[in-house]
DNA sequence: CTTTTTGAACTGACTGGTCAGTGCAAAAAC
DNA sequence: GTTTTTGCACTGACCAGTCAGTTCAAAAAG
């Protein structure tokens, strides 16, 4: 295990809070970091991050390599703000959506399925993020793991959540191991969807959402 | 400046037939290559491809940096040439389980819970490969894009075989869609058994064996 | 049985190139 | 006036791949 002498340059972060504001409302700082973002996030889910430069990453995002040291501590830190930028979103979505089916007055069910489409939308909206989360989740011993450890446990927590919430109110049974359930359900629709995406993109979130669901409901055995 | 001993020998490697075989029956040229498998896979698990440099596959693997040379045309190919290997034996091992459990005439249920409880043999044997392999599925642009393809259809369809074959005789809804549907059992497993080793390792496969077939028969919702 | 030869397997110092990160002055944006 | 970006030269650690040379067990020769 060897780490490069970094001898860290202390970005320049000491500025006054936000400064300026953009038309948009943004910062022009905001901008040229979600530019960086999303540079960084397909080159890295196609390459890996050890193959993908800061050269490359620079010029994918149409800014010059000082600036992607001047936004950024590091290349690792742009990754592991990009990681938590990007689980932050899941997690929003799919509390959003358990939330949503809550207030609906629906089941867990329906709570599940509910957020199983959000799951799907969220890939179909970002599929390199999420190709390179699945790609980094279970390795150790890497820079950024604790970060990782952390927004993984919040966006399961979710799906943990209406799981036990399911339990509770008897929609579920009690016997189900919430936890390891919980993880099987992400894995089934993140690789379906990556599946989906990578070998038959032409297929609708419709139809996708809908094998996954009859495979939720135990639709599956059974004839019709 | 080193000067090296002049005088010697042209190993003139033109050879090309297997050498003798050592007390085990194994080439020695086997065994080598059997040490720098299992050398990478642990590394590039941890590490990924890129991170991961020849020096320390070689080090670990007790053997000099020349002999993974000798072995095997480059980094990409050693890595390659493993990936054939371990999805060789899960392929294996799932074609041996839906065909014992045909042979004792259960049903294509039982099958495809026979193929879950052997994925889960397989990954605690061999969560390192696990990871990597996940790690590396859906990664686009890289040199072993089309090997990695190939074993993977390989894999998927002896579970999208049993699928068929369930629908054909009625187990299963016709209107399963088979290639989503085993997509999404894959991942299920996959994922489930990758956060059991990663998160809680001290549960037995039963127990998670357990979970992952009350997921599958739909015994989820619905009381006791 | 003993000595010599053979060559596949292995070794590790070395090379050529790559890339993260630096430094900084000038320009642009705000 | 301040913040942010640019452009580009520079450094030195790092690393895939090479190759001259060594090892050793088994085959051939004596």
């Amino acid at each position: 295990m060897k780490i490069r002498h970094p001898r860290a340059r202390v970005p320049v972060t000491i500025g006054t809070m936000e400064s300026s504001t953009t038309s948009g409302g943004r910062t022009r700082r905001e901008a040229t970091r979600q530019k960086l973002y999303e540079a960084a996030v397909t080159l890295i889910a196609e390459q890996g991050f050890s193959a993908t430069t800061v050269d490359e990453i620079a010029e994918r995002a149409g800014v010059a390599k000082g600036t992607v040291y001047y936004n950024f501590a590091s290349k690792s830190v742009l990754f592991e703000e990009l990681l938590r930028h990007g689980v932050g979103l899941l997690t929003a979505s799919l509390r959003d959506a358990a939330e949503r089916a809550d207030r609906e007055g629906r089941g867990k069910v329906d709570a599940l399925d509910a957020m199983i489409r959000a799951g799907l939308v969220f890939i179909e909206r970002y599929p390199s993020f999420t190709q390179l989360y699945v790609a980094e989740l279970w390795r150790t011993n890497r820079a950024w793991q604790s970060t990782l450890m952390v927004v993984r446990q919040e966006a399961v927590a979710v799906v943990e959540g209406v799981l036990r919430d399911g339990v509770a109110n008897g929609e579920f049974s009690d016997e189900i191991d919430v936890q390891l359930t919980a993880a099987a359900l992400v894995g089934m629709v993140l690789v379906a969807a990556l599946d989906w995406q990578a070998f038959q993109p032409e297929r609708s979130l419709d139809d996708v959402h809908a094998a996954l669901s009859r495979l939720l409901q135990g639709r599956v055995s059974g004839h019709r």
